[in-house]
DNA sequence: GTCTATACATTGATAGAC
DNA sequence: GTCTATCAATGTATAGAC
């Protein structure tokens, strides 16, 4: 890990990362130039190549790192105990733990999110994001077939259109605005799984 | 309208359009260069410019598209009577509209949801967003007001995270499959408005 | 670790013939 | 309505000095 800072006026990897995944988002990837990032950082264009090898790189490096944050929160589904909690409380902790992710990691999982596979890079990433996808899936078909969770709607399509309602929150969220992560997680949570109608 | 097809081998807006969205959409509008559209068209780049004053105008007309069809959702709420009906209704009506719109005008509405506002053109179609974004809102918060919704979440929450449920469908739903828009709008409605747990 | 200078491809857009 | 030819600008990336 070269993370650690020396010298002073240098930039690092994760310092160069954090600025050029904040103008990706911007701007996109496409429209966002080595000569962009160069202006931002203070540096000259040559100055970037020399921490990275080309701009997909940078590219690569913030999608593995959103990536592995989602990842991580259905490799660790258990809450406290070591005790098999039923599928629907696992579901429950994944939408939660997902919620988190994005709000921590809200500039590298936006980033992730507006892949479309045109890039051996992108497609590594996708393929990733389809895994993910599929573990989700299997998770709620296991709350169907406890019948925990209605069975009249397809599992794939289930798991679908929740993550698209978690995944939206990229779009508007912003850290320290009104609402935290926890009271978000409450409230896709609440609506995912009991709905709007008034009780 | 010019869309009246007349010349056989020429091309007229429309044409070039579907297919200058289609691309859009696969390699993002930055991504996509006026070269790659001749191509797909079998035409020279000069020939779509005697359509287009510019690239910004082709994703002008496919944007008003998307955007006009999402606003006559909301502008003719009424499904048969033109007695008033609850806000919940509305609000179903909307959410069931919005649906089918998307499926209806899948590539123009993609390509909308993409948009980012770093043009002129696109802080237009953003500006117009916004506005369909508060009159769901408004509506949100009539129908917790009138008791039918649940008030322990704020409206343009609600709001956010029902359509971010509705606008993912883009990201998978491909016409032909399985899932038809009706059933895909009944499954939405039912996500939201009921939740996925067993009754 | 950063710079200047530069190579070389591609871009959006225009001029003018047919 | 389409073409060829061309422009100026900008893109990624590299070479080599400090």
């Amino acid at each position: 890990m070269q993370t650690t800072r020396r010298g002073r006026p240098g930039y690092d990897q994760q310092g160069i990362l954090a600025v050029a995944v904040a103008a990706f988002n911007e701007h996109g990837y496409d429209a966002t130039s080595i000569g962009m990032l160069a202006e931002r950082l203070g540096l000259s264009k040559s100055a970037i190549y020399h921490h990275f090898g080309s701009k997909d790189e940078i590219l690569d490096r913030a999608l593995d790192s959103a990536l592995g944050g989602l990842e991580a929160v259905v490799d660790a589904p258990l809450p406290v105990d070591a005790g098999a909690a039923d599928a629907v409380a696992r579901l429950e902790h994944v939408l939660r733990g997902a919620v988190h992710v994005l709000v921590d990691q809200l500039p590298a999982v936006t980033l992730l999110l507006r892949v479309r596979g045109n890039t051996d890079v992108e497609r590594r990433a996708l393929t990733r994001r389809r895994a993910f996808d599929r573990r989700i899936t299997a998770l709620v078909a296991e709350a169907q077939a406890e019948g925990a969770l209605r069975s009249d709607i397809d599992a794939a399509v289930v798991a679908r259109l929740t993550f698209g309602m978690i995944n939206s929150i990229v779009e508007w969220y912003r850290p320290g605005g009104r609402e935290g992560a926890d009271r978000l997680a409450d409230d896709v949570v609440a609506i995912a799984l009991d709905g709007l109608r008034h009780p």
